[in-house]
DNA sequence: ACAAAAGTGTTGTTACTACACCCATGG
DNA sequence: CCATGGGTGTAGTAACAACACTTTTGT
């Protein structure tokens, strides 16, 4: 059997959560090109023949947050053929957070506009990214129950108020602040560092950091 | 910005597991073109234009086993520069589950040889095929747990016992009779046909199937 | 009558939920 | 001295784990 000819051209795309005022935000660039003038989407483009999916996310991300050393996984592959129409493209999406603190979004000159949007007030999006964003939103939800990643959204010293928020913020319901430090407590991820927070016309909270600061699965010991 | 031209192949293999003499096994085809000929690898090839990736996947649990209703999904894709000594060639990496009873596996002309290989003592395997190998059985130790998909591996009708059979070689440890009969049938994910097993120098057992036979999530009510 | 798997409940332990008040700071 | 979020314990309930004997069939 000899090798169809392919036709299929590789991109990759990148859904990059934060959390910033109070919601969960993602970064939507504004397009140039035909036939999305105007339109929001994700950022992404083709990969280059010497490097890996992951490298091309790395790269995006890069580009537009400067950032480096946050989250950073491969989401799912989607290779509807009619997805691109401008010809068959299959996008390799990728999915990050990064701490809202110190990001200076970098616009280029690929596109008209960057910046951030609420989750829950999205536009409708070019391609199939309302798709892609949507399973990027349910593997957010489902991971951050089981691992540690929420290490990614926060600055190195939080205080547990913080973290809880982002817990809420995520997974949409209060939580019971005095169960919550429990069930923290027991899974071991974090660490006081024996500071306090200053400035706030409240009592000082304790500071904490993780233990790590990369993908780790939670012992349910 | 131009596209680069990429020089890149889109390929789709398969990791078919299936439940055979009390041990889970995975489908193999032993190679013929090189540098890989005798080597055994997971089933594959290259995607065609008009195709989705999932079409493909599906093409090849066809043609190997004859078989189709049956649980298959997207496992991850998996590009690694140097994966394919003939040149830049991702796969979009899937994974299926089959019953055992009724296969009758089919040799194509493609390979030499074609048979299931107990997943604990699997040869060292062509490209990267022992990396997805490892990853779609951590997918369905994990998915096993919180979904219905065990219904690809059984007959329609089956006994509580063979289910529990099932649960206990994926997951490679023993359990109590009643606390799983309890579990599952908290679960309402199968229902009585009403009907006894036969032929066995035992007491019959009940039959069960499945009320829904396509990926279902278990609601933990 | 015996071998072999089917079927069935209870008890103790552990994990989870709900819930309210005092503390330390800044303004 | 007031407003704001920080910090802490207990009791009731629900989920989970451990465990053994009787039943029905085929040979």
């Amino acid at each position: 059997m000899t090798t169809p000819n392919q036709n299929i051209k590789v991109a990759v795309d990148a859904a990059i959560f934060t959390i910033k005022n109070d919601s969960l935000q993602i970064l939507l660039i504004q397009m140039k090109k035909n036939p999305f003038t105007e339109s929001w989407a994700i950022p992404g483009g083709m990969i280059q023949n010497d490097e890996t999916t992951l490298d091309s996310a790395l790269r995006i991300l890069t580009t537009q947050t400067g950032l480096r050393g946050v989250f950073l996984e491969q989401l799912k592959t989607f290779d509807d053929q009619t997805r691109d129409p401008a010809g068959r493209v299959i996008s390799v999406a990728h999915w990050a957070l990064v701490p809202d603190h110190d990001i200076q979004l970098k616009t280029t000159e690929k596109y008209a506009d960057v910046r951030w949007w609420n989750v829950n007030k999205l536009p409708k999006l070019a391609y199939d990214h309302d798709l892609i964003v949507k399973e990027a939103l349910a593997r957010l939800k489902s991971k951050i129950q089981y691992t540690n990643i929420v290490w990614s959204l926060l600055p190195v010293e939080f205080t547990l108020t913080q973290l809880q928020h982002v817990y809420e913020i995520i997974l949409g319901n209060a939580m019971d602040k005095r169960n919550f430090r429990k069930r923290i407590s027991d899974l071991k991820l974090i660490r006081p560092v024996g500071k306090k927070s200053t400035g706030a016309a409240h009592r000082p909270a304790e500071l904490f950091s993780f233990r790590q600061r990369k993908l780790d699965y939670v012992e349910i010991v």
